[in-house]
DNA sequence: TTGAATACATAAGAATCTAATGTATATTTG
DNA sequence: CAAATATACATTAGATTCTTATGTATTCAA
């Protein structure tokens, strides 16, 4: 029997996105630190996203036109607080529907389940 | 409505192994060439796996003993068949296993539908 | 007061993929 | 039958994305 603590990090990349976009959504604004410590609890420590890794893909998106940015200071510590823009909207529910669909189809490659329809 | 014709190469990243590793437990053997056509037949062309990306995998699984080769001559031109080992067949049902459990804990995270019971 | 937690950031190196290129044989089509 | 396409292997330069390590600084708990 197959008992899996942590994903290999070959299986969770490229999904770094569409995660960090998809709880935006629902928050409406977090920021970094939040982040991985939300994904942690949430997947019960089976995602770890590292802050070397968020961090540079916050940066990616903010300059994409995806995310803007607000600083608030909790006593003298600075805290960069992330929301969706209305193309980060739109791209986040993009990214949550072609992975949606990806699953379909990995399933039916992978014999897990027959194919869905989703064309 | 998303419509998705391919999935952007940023998330299929890591599931080529996987991929390639089940297609091997269903039919046996197969060659480099056939695994391309037969994932993109498979997949509606969702999934097109290059062969720059398909060959360096495939001498990767055989050279840390999860495949192993035969060569057969087609008239004058050579096929390499892999199968899987013992080892590769674990490792083939680890894979499967993981992507299953991984898909549940995404599911659950991008707020598709609650968590199943696979702890 | 010292270690852990919070909170940001960058940077070197690893891993994996894309796109391009190369070689050669076999088959189809005009 | 010539030319284009398909089959079948392979490698490589470059891009992307992540890991691991490091750095800075504040806050909180023991």
């Amino acid at each position: 029997m197959y008992i899996c603590l942590m994903y290999s990090s070959e299986l969770i990349k490229g999904t770094l996105k569409t995660i960090v976009l998809n709880l935006l959504k629902e928050e409406g604004r977090m920021y970094g630190y939040e982040i991985t410590q939300r994904v942690k609890v949430l997947t019960e420590d089976k995602i770890q996203i590292t802050e070397g890794a968020l961090y540079p893909t916050l940066h990616a998106l903010e300059k994409n036109g995806e995310l803007e940015t607000e600083k608030e200071y909790i006593g003298k510590r600075v805290r960069k607080y992330y929301r969706l823009t209305d193309q980060g909207l739109e791209t986040a529910n993009d990214r949550v529907s072609e992975f949606s669909d990806f699953v379909n189809t990995m399933k039916f490659l992978l014999d897990l389940e027959p194919r869905l329809g989703n064309a």
